[in-house]
RNA sequence: GGGCCGGUAGCUCAGUUGGUUAGAGCACACCCUUGAUAAGGGUGGGGUCGAAAGUUCGAGUCUUUCUCGGCCCA
């Protein structure tokens, strides 16, 4: 019979998705309507989620860590601007800093340009450019993935307001007085000159020299070490003229020996820790040692010794200190310690009034501190020291070692803890750690391990430096009187110094003319200008004060603040301290941590690996809205596997997806009834679409669920079950007769499309923030005159709770229970080729009491997709449901397939008409 | 090396306070359909829950060790 008679699905809503291609032109239609500025005119007044973004480094493509963290904000952000908020979201990016430096400095070596002739100002304009050049290649990315902000009016670090409010910001500092200038051992590259983040070094293996050499034991309380050599092992033997003290462990057992094999200790005796006996034996090859004496870390309390060199002028006394950094793993369980070059050593010292000095220069040569080396650089000074080390016979042995050592990431020299004069942000003179823990415990955090991770990083930490030696960045702006040498606190030069950044950005402070800043009250040549410049984490971290605070549009502190786990020690962690110590409270009600993006095998994406996998290249095989299933359907909380078979799983569901809106909109050929909810009457609705209600109920909750937790991955895998097992395998297969078959005016049919209308409504809404793309798609071919312009512009659904209906839901799970077994039944009959399709068969159901009662009102025909079924209470039998497939007997229905003995069923169906009625 | 987190079918994920033969979807195999058609339906196979030891009547779930991976720190 030809397919006239019947109601075919149509539609214009293609198969074939083609991604790629036509992703580009709704982001242009995106554009076109300002659905930005639509979004905000729409939730005007109403309550406001802030997400507020965490700049990344303007430099570089991006790759599918930012994407993963692009794609997982918006999806976020349009939750709640579908939950009925005003969800703004403001994209920024982070400026300043090394990495931008090295790349116009790398520009200079190929021109053969030296830093040093270009004034700085104009060094600086280079940065300037380069930033904002990546910062528009990242706009034209991030907005491919579909992320909908405020790209007109995006933030910046560099912008100019930006840089007058971290000048304020910093004012609050200094005033309170917990900015202070220190000489601390910061991590120095002398390749550099300056001083590196923790963000810029990198580990790699080093070939150190080292030594285990001699202290004379001067003075102790334990009389029989008198006279005696201490021996401490070390890599950095050019930290030796630095030396302050020694460190022992109080907990460790010690021995006095005698050795007589090594000519510069014949008669003498050494302490060395009892458990680094043998290491040390075979180390420096002594074999002839006797143990004279065994005692405690503790009888070393108040033990003085002399410097190695105490005849070349190192007269002074190295006290023995008690460190519980100290262990046996590796040396001689005596650690020397030199203030100035290392953070533990700088710690036990200060706690005994012993200062740091400066004993390196930034070109990383020694100053007059250090007494017959001044001049010598410390990398060349290795051998010189060793020798000298030998001559005064206070060496053992030396040696080489092969070690992970901190490095520059852009020089790659290896890097040497040097004390500089700084400025530190104290975590302790005003109460900041306190405040930032305090902060921690009214914050939310997603998932929840993120709570003790920041937490335990904030107990620890040392003091925040904030001052580098380098000229892109925000200057700090300090000047330190000439005569008192005392800092200048003055809050009105400190506005005086953001009005005029304002104006015309920083720039300006390395003018030679600074009287500016100083206006009336104070005269120029009275102060020294300080040339530091602020480390980009104070920058990031005062995102806040100039975006949040100053702007009408946002909120402070923002709802949320979504980076990747890194930034726990990154930018939470920065923003936390900069507002705990300027506002006493985090900028951030909750925060949202994902994990990092690994290959297929969970093994981290590297070059040298050859597992990349770029963003781009997905989107141009499969488009933006198969990257945001997979952000979607993976659990952020953990990393995130990708690789191609992945991807192509994702691409397969995301076929599903589309297929059943295909189905959907065939089915009411692209005319979709937006419906009220609560309107629908469905008293005479037939139980199977009762119980779809039913189940959209459900699902609309456990997605509202879902949602408050930010449970994404769930939600998603629940709306694919929905499409995949219950519309496409279950509703939809059984209403095809229906559909196809019934009268267009039959109140079944006509309740069947209602149906069909509710489950689009809900899954274009329930969709929208994962597949912008093809909702928005789907949206315009349905949408009318009178709706919004964009999907994007919608609430999600409401579900009335009459919906609902618990009874009936548990009877269909019986009714679900009893077409399984007819499913196998029928299944059997295929193998056995006695039928193909199963309308080629009739069921017989026979059912024990409990199942009879729940569903002898079902027409198992139409649920079980056969030709005809009979249903009995069948007390006797050992199963709950038996069922017998049959081969159905008589002539095929030429419209709705079904085989019928006499004429169809169905009054305008089948065999009636076409047998002449 | 230290801290934290994780390892459940090929893949993405569920597994509630330890309690019957460990679940879902996808993928796969076979079959059906050709009126959702580069679609759709049905049935089925597949896991010693990273490894080992321990606690317990009972462990994917608790403890320890090891191993692999990730982030942070050194």
């Amino acid at each position: 019979m030809s397919k006239e008679h019947i109601n075919l699905p149509k539609t214009k809503f293609s198969m074939k998705a083609n991604l790629p291609n036509k992703e580009p032109n709704y982001i242009e239609f995106w554009k076109k309507i300002d659905l930005y500025n639509l979004l905000r005119q729409k939730s005007k007044g109403q309550e406001k989620f802030v997400l507020h973004d965490g700049p990344p480094y303007a430099n570089g493509n991006i790759h599918m860590g930012t994407a993963l963290n692009k794609i997982l904000k918006d999806i976020i952000t349009k939750f709640h601007q579908m939950d009925g908020k005003d969800s703004v979201y403001v994209p920024g990016w982070d400026c300043h800093g090394l990495p931008i430096e090295w790349k116009i400095e790398e520009q200079y070596k190929k021109n053969k340009k030296n830093k040093n002739d270009v004034p700085i100002i104009e060094f600086r304009k280079e940065c300037r450019e380069f930033a904002n050049k990546w910062i528009d290649v990242h706009k034209g990315e991030f907005k491919r993935l579909g992320v909908i902000g405020d790209w007109e009016n995006y933030y910046s670090t560099m912008s100019f307001d930006a840089e007058a409010q971290i000048v304020r910001e910093l004012g609050k500092f200094l005033k309170e007085g917990s900015l202070y200038r220190g000489y601390k051992p910061v991590l120095w590259s002398t390749v550099e000159k300056t001083a590196l983040a923790d963000a810029e070094v990198e580990y790699m293996d080093h070939v150190s020299d080292t030594i285990y050499a001699a202290f004379k034991v001067k003075a102790s309380n334990l009389d029989i070490i008198n006279g005696a050599d201490i021996i401490i092992w070390t890599t950095t033997p050019w930290t030796i003229p630095a030396n302050k003290a020694l460190a022992y462990n109080a907990g460790l057992k010690y021995v006095l020996l005698e050795i007589n094999d090594n000519k510069n200790f014949i008669d003498r005796k050494i302490i060395i820790a009892k458990d680094l006996l043998e290491p040390f034996k075979k180390d420096t090859s002594i074999e002839n040692i006797k143990v004279l004496k065994e005692f405690l870390g503790k009888d070393l309390k108040g033990t003085i010794c002399s410097h190695p060199f105490s005849k070349m002028g190192y007269d002074y006394d190295i006290p023995m200190l008690e460190a519980n950094f100290v262990t046996t793993e590796q040396g001689t369980g005596i650690v020397h310690c030199a203030p100035s070059h290392g953070p533990d050593d700088f710690n036990l010292c200060l706690n005994n009034n012993i200062k740091a000095i400066e004993t390196v220069d930034g070109d990383g040569k020694y100053t007059n501190e250090i007494k017959h080396f001044e001049g010598l650089h410390i990398f060349k000074a290795n051998n010189l020291i060793i020798e000298k080390l030998n001559e005064q016979k206070n060496l053992i042995t030396n040696g080489k070692l092969t070690h992970s050592y901190p490095h520059s990431w852009r020089s790659k020299a290896p890097l040497v803890h040097r004390a500089t004069p700084q400025w530190f942000i104290s975590m302790e003179s005003h109460g900041l750690r306190d405040k930032a823990l305090k902060a921690i415990d009214n914050t939310d955090f997603y998932p929840s391990k993120g709570k003790e991770r920041i937490k335990s990083m904030i107990e620890t930490r040392p003091d925040w430096c904030v001052s580098r030696q380098r000229v892109w960045g925000v200057p700090l702006p300090i000047f330190i009187s000439k005569k008192t040498g005392e800092v200048l606190v003055d809050d009105e030069v400190f506005e005086n110094i953001a009005k005029i950044y304002e104006k015309e950005g920083s720039d300006c402070w390395f003018n030679e003319d600074y009287q500016i800043f100083l206006g009336d009250k104070y005269k120029a040549e009275d102060y020294e200008k300080l040339s530091d410049i602020v480390e980009v984490w104070f920058d990031s971290g005062s995102t806040h004060s100039f975006v949040l605070e100053k702007r009408d549009d946002l909120k402070w502190p923002a709802s949320m603040y979504l980076e990747g786990s890194d930034q726990h020690r990154g930018w939470f962690h920065s923003s936390l301290l900069e507002s705990c110590g300027t506002r006493g409270v985090a900028p951030f009600e909750s925060i949202l941590s994902h994990g990092f993006v690994v290959d297929g095998k969970g093994l981290k994406m590297s070059k040298s690996t050859g597992n990349v996998i770029a963003p781009q290249d997905i989107l141009k095989k499969y488009g933006a809205d198969i990257l945001r299933i997979w952000v979607a359907s993976s659990n952020y909380a953990e990393d995130l596997r990708i690789d191609y078979s992945i991807l192509d799983q994702h691409a397969e569901s995301y076929r599903k997806i589309r297929n059943t809106f295909r189905y959907l909109l065939g089915n009411i050929q692209d005319q979709h009834e937006n419906l009220d909810f609560e309107k629908v009457k469905f008293e005479n609705f037939d139980s199977l679409e009762k119980f779809m209600l039913h189940r959209i109920y459900v699902i609309n909750e456990s997605f509202k669920n879902n949602f408050k937790v930010y449970n994404f991955h769930n939600l998603y895998k629940e709306l694919l079950n929905f499409c995949t097992v219950e519309l496409s395998a279950f509703y939809f297969d059984i209403r095809k007769d229906t559909l196809y078959c019934e009268a267009l005016n039959s109140n079944k049919r006509k309740n069947c499309i209602t149906l069909l209308n509710i489950i689009l409504q809900c899954l274009l809404k329930w969709f929208a923030p994962i597949l912008s793309f093809t909702t928005e798609e789907i949206y315009q071919l349905v949408k009318k005159e009178e709706d919004s312009q964009s999907i994007h512009l919608q609430n999600f659904v409401s579900v009335p709770n009459s919906w609902n209906n618990e009874e009936l839901s548990s009877d269909w799970e019986y009714v679900k229970k009893i077409r399984d077994v007819a499913n196998i039944s029928i299944e059997n009959m295929r193998a056995e080729k006695s039928i193909g399709s199963s309308l080629e068969a009739m069921v017989e159901i026979k059912l024990n009491k409990e199942f009879y009662d729940k569903a002898k009102n079902i027409n198992f025909s139409e649920i079980c997709i056969t030709s005809s079924a009979s249903v009995i209470k069948y007390e006797n039998q050992k199963n709950s449901i038996d069922v017998v497939a049959k081969k159905a007997q008589g002539k095929k229905c030429p419209i709705c397939w079904k085989i019928f003995e006499s004429s169809c069923e169905r009054p305008n169906c089948g065999l009636l008409n076409t047998n002449g009625k």
